[in-house]
DNA sequence: GGGTAGATGTATCGAGCCGATACACTGGGT
DNA sequence: ACCCAGTGTATCGGCTCGATACATCTACCC
């Protein structure tokens, strides 16, 4: 997920550490924020793999190095080609809080069909969640401790907040498919809910 | 805080790994669940440790060794003054999410001052949550993407019911202690914060 | 000039947790 | 006889975090 948002934001101008985690800290809001523990060693991985580069303009020679020096990265075109696979990655690992928070910031730049997915995919887990505490409470309400009892209904709620949410965000995505993408046919029907939806031949390599 | 659930259950009765597991997924109902890859390594860090033993009456002879034989845990005494120690433990890494459902598990056996102190820190905690996602919808909302915003704007409503759910816990709970401990001289001290009331104005529901 | 406080900036380390994976025994159904 | 799902223990690599260290730059005050 790192990757992700590391790669995100190179895409849009080159910065160095710092600078990154800021924005890293703006752009996720928050809601969301890594270590120096976690982005140093991830940038590092992404600069082996050669999606990411030292700007050797900004960047001082090993010569007159002075500690604290700034290493900017930039992109590079496999980075690119990298950023929009994992834009489109839709499986079970990007339905989890902090995965979908991350995909989100960058739904700007990803592909109607992955959108859909990853919105469905986030619902589906989320009513499952929602099942799970539903039925907890239902059956062994009465056993557990009062506020480990209390705690569910609480998630309870959340997860039926955050499902009607993702309803409305689905629906707009929706509505926007199909006026927006003058070729796509209104195919929308009135299914409400649409249920498992099967991507199909798209198959989700691992 | 695998630990502190481990110590937890041990405390009630002697099992073994998989059926831990178990216990751990209904005690904690699901919202919070450890994998094997964290289970065993925590078993065994904690045997050496001296918190638990295996117990040699149901754990088979090292001649008479099967695999899948099932090991079973008893908490040992040391287990018990830690898991007491950790109940009372209500620093600033007992109010994040996952860490406070654990201790919320195990209330009943906490001591009331701790309880407090847990439920106050958890408090505090959510409110910066909650003040940091307000700034950043009202200094950066209009720059943020429309996606981020709108999880943001869930989070901070999100934060607001916790912070009125925890508010109706903490009275609940300062009332308790007022009445329910007869012993106890009833100095409870107008400390408390009558802030964080939200009053909630002018709010959409849907 | 000298002091110092705080933001900037890069970096490492240990430890916890997870997902994937492997292996092995058991019970029941067909 | 065969298979399969559930039970059970265990390891591995990899990611992330919090703590920590160290160096530099700026600003402000005495």
């Amino acid at each position: 997920m790192l990757e992700l948002a590391i790669l995100g934001l190179l895409h849009e101008a080159p910065v160095h550490g710092y600078e990154l985690r800021k924005q890293l800290g703006l752009r996720l809001g928050g809601f969301r924020v890594f270590s120096y523990g976690s982005l140093y060693p991830a940038l590092r991985r992404l600069t082996r793999a050669g999606l990411i580069v030292e700007d050797p303009e900004q960047t001082p020679e090993p010569g007159a190095w002075s500690r604290r020096a700034r290493r900017v990265y930039r992109i590079t075109a496999e980075g690119k080609e990298r950023f929009a696979e994992l834009l489109s990655e839709s499986g079970p690992q990007s339905w989890d809080d902090e995965s979908f928070g991350v995909h989100l910031a960058f739904f700007s730049r990803t592909p109607a069909e992955a959108r859909m997915r990853i919105l469905e995919g986030r619902r589906r887990a989320v009513e499952e969640r929602r099942e799970g505490l539903r039925s907890t409470l239902a059956k062994a309400g009465a056993q557990i401790d009062r506020y480990t009892r209390e705690l569910h209904q609480l998630g309870l709620d959340t997860s039926e907040r955050e499902v009607r949410w993702l309803n409305e965000l689905i629906a707009t995505e929706r509505a926007q498919q199909d006026s927006g993408t003058g070729d796509a046919a209104d195919h929308h029907s009135d299914t409400d809910h649409p249920g498992t939806r099967e991507p199909g031949p798209g198959h989700t390599e691992t």
